[in-house]
DNA sequence: GCGACGCTATGAAACGATTCAACACCAGCG
DNA sequence: CGCTGGTGTTGAATCGTTTCATAGCGTCGC
């Protein structure tokens, strides 16, 4: 069907082993000899196959990359940052989307098994050590992102979610605020576990101070719409969210705001997490809690590097999350 | 290194052929030499090496995406679609990101065709019939997404982007505006020039009103929020701001709102494009040309996967936005 | 004039899964 | 008993690239 390194050769005229050498060790080959082969090349058309190439490495040139939600700013900010590390390193990023789904997480998995990446990243959604276990034990190397690994056996790349958590419960204390409800979910999630444990932490600390819980099924816009219109119904309304990140407290600025009934931030102060782009350009500008993604997104590559090139040793980074205040937990 | 159908073969004491037909025609096994195989796999942790199931089938499973920024949510939107409908039909789809660079498109394209995709999709960033006709000149077929094929060699599914640019300029005027300034570039893209050839022909039927036009590098937030800076540092600035994309708009009403000077809607009407998600949650709600996006993802595999299917007539499929009308572009 | 060396080029082997013609075996039938 | 047809299984050939041991050839130094 299409034309391979043989038919190269023939109409060069060299054997098959000098069109390979062209290509990947040009210094072995005469000046003359490959600029015919070069002509060959362009005449046929010649465009390499990377399954047989890849067939013979043994391996391939990419890392696969399961990522907790694509639609969500904060992960493709991710994704471009690994992209980017990985590109310097000659090795290409795929991408599967969990949507939060344990089954799709899954299969995004074996699929880059399949495909001999040399290493994967994970965003995951549940405990999923043992299946990772399995895939490092056949030689493929898996570096957790946005989550601590809970067995020594990964390493992992994460900010620290309780410590984020109590930034934002504590930001919103210091404004006068006393009745805080939590909007996050589904609890599978760790990242949001942590962040209400923080939240606990914090609200702890302060007499008079109550903090709810409302979980949702996912952290989406759409999901924070309902939660702000559940919230418009209830009978005592809190005086301050802390969104589990920023996508949710948008839907909930969205449905108070639209609906009617509270103001942001004098009635209700809003508080959300990742600092995605769109949190500054919302209705009320939202607090955030920013992680540094870029460099999640470098660190986390090069931990699987090193991994591939043979380190033994495992690294669980922690980074350090920063609140960045703007006008929907002003004070009163 | 890793596990073959060799060593399975020998584990479950049969031939390499029969652990094949396990795996591909399980109806031609019997089942108790099946139920062997399997234990043999398990057992000795096999997996599928699809390099060589690639080779030796000539074709992968998977067709290319180029996209022009998966920053942008409105390309994520379509790629999901596109991802959904192609998973109907047993395919991935891989994704390139050329951030509105050529030379990262035809990197892309490159690449796909290495990878021997069955199709490539591209929202294009400059003219690029003249690669796309080689690469189907060598059995790779492709569409255009979010563009019509200048040549009637290609398929395409695009949005009407005149129209939209007609329905935001009209909707402009017809709320009392008369001073438009459309704010979109680089001017490579055709959908901004169609976007703003479109505006100037509802501007034309208007007399007495002016449209001037502001070209920026590229349709991000951040080109958005440069453009809202020059807007309030101009002598006489415009009443109204047609947006090439809701990123731009996003921006311009985070400039122009957080720099003072300018009140939207009263001092200064802004019209976005696409509808993302994050348009209606803006700090003023952005009144948005809405494209069809989940039709022109599904639809545009379903064209790819015809044309991998032999048939040989094209279709230029050109859909219709609509006007989706927010706070942002109140009359006055 | 001869051996040694460097520079090029060669072509067969290998990677791992799939395919397919060929074969073994058995049951049923005449 | 021989033949037919069906069911299971086999193993060699194949896909396209890279690698590597080998060899051809000219040049240089002695």
């Amino acid at each position: 069907m299409s034309v391979s390194v043989k038919d190269v050769a023939a109409r060069a005229g060299v054997s098959v082993g000098t069109v390979s050498n062209v290509l990947n060790t040009p210094a072995k080959v005469a000046a003359e000899t490959a600029e015919r082969v070069h002509r060959a090349i362009a005449e046929l058309g010649f465009v390499r196959n990377d399954a047989a190439r890849q067939l013979r490495a043994g391996t391939s040139r990419s890392i696969g990359f399961v990522v907790l939600d694509v639609g969500n700013p904060f992960f493709t900010d991710l994704v471009r940052a690994a992209e980017e590390r990985a590109a310097e390193s000659g090795l290409a990023v795929l991408i599967a989307n969990s949507g939060e789904q344990q089954a799709r997480e899954a299969a995004g998995i074996d699929l880059f098994e399949e495909q001999r990446v040399r290493g994967v990243l994970v965003s995951p959604v549940g405990e999923i050590s043992e299946r990772l276990e399995r895939l490092r034990s056949r030689g493929t190397p898996a570096v957790l992102v946005d989550r601590v690994a809970s067995t020594p056996g990964f390493s992992s790349v994460s900010v620290d979610d309780v410590a984020g958590g109590r930034l934002a419960a504590r930001h919103l204390l210091e404004g006068g605020r006393r009745r805080l409800l939590f909007v996050g979910g589904p609890l599978d999630l760790e990242q949001v576990r942590d962040r209400l444990q923080g939240a606990r932490d914090a609200v702890a600390a302060v007499t008079g101070a109550t903090l709810e819980a409302l979980p949702i099924g996912a952290l989406t816009v759409r999901h924070g719409v309902d939660a702000g219109r559940e919230i418009l119904a209830m009978p005592e309304p809190p005086d301050a969210v802390f969104a589990a990140n920023d996508l949710v407290a948008l839907g909930v600025l969205q449905a108070v705001g639209l609906l009617g009934g509270l103001r942001v931030p004098d009635d209700l102060a809003i508080v959300g997490y990742d600092d995605i782009e769109f949190a500054a350009s919302a209705g009320v500008p939202i607090t955030s809690v920013r992680q540094p993604r870029d460099r999640m997104g470098a660190t986390a590559v090069d931990l699987l590097l090193a991994e591939i090139d043979g380190a033994t040793e495992r690294s669980r980074i922690v980074l350090q999350p920063e609140l960045v205040v703007r006008a929907s937990s002003a004070g009163r």
